[in-house]
DNA sequence: ATGTCC
């Protein structure tokens, strides 16, 4: 039996003794943990003889750019301007998320910024914090949830459906979602995503399908959602084929799962190893989109985003069934992403972290909170917000306060005001603990215009 | 957000 692989025997063979070779040969021996070193090294040998032949590799692709054309590894200085931004409903944000904006803004990659009225702070870029960089991706401003989104079922059903129906609604809510970090559906679902072929391509996908595959349909927990209820269009929609009226509609709120998760930590170690920053801004270390770690996040972040919306998909699938009806119209987006989009005519890369991309005549939803209605929007195409809205009307209080402050008794008193039956739910979601939604629409009035509300009816959450 | 340490 073979030793554990280890540099040294790499440096035998004749690799330099280099960051980035270093940094490639963690990867390595992470995903060929089951291979005999022996194997390792002949395939070793190969990409040090050809290593053109290996760039783009899955496994080897690092090791080969190792040899190429190596990552520069040097202090990043930050710049002493900061690029143009718009903040949208200053008054309602908290000086830490503006704080992290104008970081962000001195990146010398940065383009442009803009924060969102329902922006507060969080790891690198707020949440509700848009970002323009040039060529470079910053795994820390999509957010940890690669791909979280929204989307909304309008079915071949009237709201008046839901009258008298709260008990059949809720059993069915309950019986065709999963919550909480464990549980799944009972059923399992096949989906195309699960058979895209990088997941086989590349090693840290390939080590997640399994989870990926049993996690699929599941809605995870925090701020996700499942929920019945009315929606109300304002008037006719022949895009959508729908006319003015109120149907009956299901709306969800969920990201990734675990399979985000992983792929977000994976990229952002390698970001912060290879892309060192003042310590203030660390967090928001980028990678180049011309490296190999750069190109992988991107096709990883595109894979992960498209596994999100086949969780969505699976759960609308599931509740039509279950209702015997049909899906008349779907509204879907993502606010988690980063997206190659024109900015002043140039490519720039879009991050929007806790932001629904609003380029002119896109639709997409902006949640209230379990008891105030949430809005199907149009964008407006604006430049300043970087073609983009809030994603939800924002906390108010921090998950700490609503403990100390709310009970549960005050919750469910709120809930029974507003008509609305809640499954699991915790005090850090209570109606109270978010902004007005209806304030919030109002100080982005310049980048959406409402086409719907939706207003929830039988919500279910985690806990 | 996430079996909450790469």
């Amino acid at each position: 039996m073979g030793s554990k692989l280890s540099g040294k025997d790499l440096i035998k063979l004749g690799f330099p003794q280099t960051n980035a070779i270093n940094i490639a040969l963690g990867q390595i021996a992470r995903y060929r943990k089951r291979d005999k070193k022996e194997r390792i090294l002949m395939e070793a040998k190969e990409v040090l003889v050809h290593p053109e032949q290996f760039m783009g590799h899955g496994t080897w692709g690092k090791l080969a750019e190792g040899l190429i054309k190596p990552v520069e590894v040097r202090m990043q200085q930050l710049l002493a301007q900061r690029v143009p931004f718009t903040i949208f409903g200053e008054n309602e944000i908290d000086e830490q998320a503006k704080r992290q904006l104008y970081d962000a803004l001195k990146l010398p990659i940065a383009v442009q910024g803009a924060l969102m009225p329902d922006a507060h702070a969080g790891y690198g870029l707020p949440i509700g914090g848009v970002l323009a960089t040039n060529n470079a991706v910053i795994p820390y401003a999509v957010g940890v949830d690669i791909g979280c989104r929204m989307s909304l079922s309008v079915f071949d059903l009237p709201a008046s459906f839901m009258k008298g129906k709260d008990f059949q609604l809720r059993n069915i809510l309950k019986e065709h979602t999963a919550f909480g970090p464990y549980e799944v559906q009972k059923t399992k679902a096949e989906h195309a995503v699960l058979d895209d072929p990088r997941f086989r391509d590349l090693p840290l996908l390939k080590s997640l399908r399994a989870k990926a595959y049993k996690q699929l349909g599941s809605s995870g927990s925090g701020n996700h959602f499942v929920e019945f209820g009315s929606v109300q269009l304002l008037a006719d929609r022949p895009d959508l084929q729908l006319g003015k009226g109120e149907y009956l509609a299901l709306l969800s709120h969920s990201g990734s799962r675990g399979l985000g998760a992983q792929v977000a930590k994976h990229y952002s170690y390698l970001a912060q190893k290879q892309c060192p920053l003042p310590k203030q801004v660390q967090q928001l270390a980028w990678l180049d989109l011309d490296t190999h770690d750069g190109q992988e996040y991107w096709l990883a972040m595109n894979l992960v985003a498209d596994y999100a919306k086949a969780c969505h998909d699976d759960i609308h699938r599931r509740i039509a069934k279950a209702l015997g009806t049909r899906v008349l119209a779907n509204i879907e987006n993502h606010h988690n992403l980063a997206w190659k989009e024109l900015v002043s005519g140039e490519e720039c890369i879009v991050h929007r972290k806790g932001a629904t991309p609003a380029s002119a005549g896109t639709l997409g939803i902006i949640p209230g909170s379990m008891a105030s209605p949430g809005f199907l929007v149009e964008g407006k195409g604006n430049p300043l917000s970087l073609q983009s809205a809030s994603h939800g009307a924002g906390r108010l209080m921090s998950r700490g306060a609503c403990k100390e402050k709310l009970s549960r008794a005050a919750m469910s008193n709120s809930l029974q005001e507003a008509g609305i039956t809640l499954i699991g739910g915790t005090l850090d979601e209570a109606p109270m603990a978010y902004k007005d939604i209806h304030k919030v629409m109002q100080l982005q009035e310049e980048l959406v215009s409402v086409i719907g509300v939706f207003s929830p009816k039988i919500v279910r959450m985690d806990k």
